[in-house]
DNA sequence: AAGATGGCCTGAAAGC
DNA sequence: TGCTTTCAGGCCATCT
């Protein structure tokens, strides 16, 4: 399940493999992803380019090109990358394959480990939850996907406590929700935003207008440390992601709470509670994050009926 | 209009 | 043992 950290981990992987090098021919599944595979347009804008950069914004990848263009990759729930040469059998729910071309004056050649002059990087993705776009070099507005998401978690700038006040103020969305809403903040999906709720004391339900400046002040400074905690654990698997898919390292992130429904509490022993809210599973200890006081109301009208 | 809900998709795991 | 059901979740369309 790729959140932040995670993408970010793989750009970290993908970058080494991938950048000054020249896109030889792209080839595709065929299937759709999230939306169709615009494969006409990514031959049109990828082939013949090379790779300038390799960047991240939310959870999107994107692959800077030489003439400006831009690919974008979103790893949906099972989304990968992994290298491979061209012997290489073509694994189950490969979707997308970029051929890389040697480069004769790129001072490594660009050879993988086989000492094969074509490398590719294929695209897996099992459930199809991903996407893949591009954006032409004559388009000079941002991308219509990029457009209108919030700022960075990390960006000690822009995702500060006076910002994530703003955007609470009247509202009455539960904060777990709204962390999750990528118009405010990008980045943090399930896991995190049960984590990081579960380190600033904070009841999932909470609606958002009515946490306290201190509170949102703990909010935003949980969602920085532990975000930056699982890049750092996720960093160990990127010598894994040279070789395959590797997203065994995310997992060594110490999760407080997610998907310990009916375990003892970190902090106090209480037994986590497990519910659905907004469709998601949600984790919180009912002693460290006190359910607001509409909620408690609520549940005495609803047992004194 | 803000907030809630369902669909997309596959495979692992649980349930019967 | 073998089938069916449930669940995972980012994003978006659709509904209230």
């Amino acid at each position: 399940m790729p959140e932040l950290p995670e993408v970010e981990v793989v750009r970290r992987g993908l970058e080494p493999l991938v950048l000054q090098r020249q896109i030889a021919r792209i080839s595709a599944s065929g299937l759709p992803l999230r939306r169709p595979v615009p494969l006409a347009e990514l031959r049109r804008w990828g082939e013949g380019a090379r790779v300038t950069g390799v960047s991240r914004r939310a959870k999107y990848l994107l692959l800077h090109l030489d003439n400006s263009a831009l690919l974008i990759f979103h790893l949906g729930m099972t989304g990968k990358f992994y290298p491979a040469v061209a012997d290489d059998p073509p694994r189950k729910h490969d979707h997308l394959v970029l051929h890389l071309n040697d480069h004769a004056n790129d001072g490594h050649g660009g050879r993988g480990a086989s000492g094969q002059k074509v490398a590719q990087i294929r695209f897996n993705d099992c459930r199809r939850f991903g996407l893949v776009a591009v954006c032409a070099p004559a388009e000079t507005t941002a991308p219509a996907l990029l457009a209108g998401l919030g700022p960075e978690p990390l960006d000690d700038k822009a995702f500060t406590p006076a910002y994530l006040a703003q955007r609470c103020a009247h509202r009455r969305t539960p904060i777990k929700n709204l962390l999750m809403d990528n118009r405010v903040v990008v980045g943090i999906g399930n896991i995190y935003a049960n984590e990081v709720l579960f380190a600033a004391g904070v009841h999932p339900q909470t609606p958002a207008g009515e946490i306290s400046r201190a509170r949102l002040k703990k909010i935003c400074a949980a969602a920085r440390e532990i975000l930056t905690r699982a890049i750092a654990a996720g960093g160990t698997t990127i010598a894994d992601f040279a070789n395959a898919a590797g997203e065994s390292g995310y997992f060594q992130v110490q999760l407080a709470v997610y998907g310990r429904g009916g375990q003892p509490c970190p902090r106090c022993g209480r037994e986590i509670v497990r519910q659905v809210q907004a469709g998601r599973a949600t984790y919180f200890c009912p002693r460290c994050q006190r359910p607001p006081k509409v909620i408690s109301k609520n549940k005495e009208q609803k047992s004194g009926k």
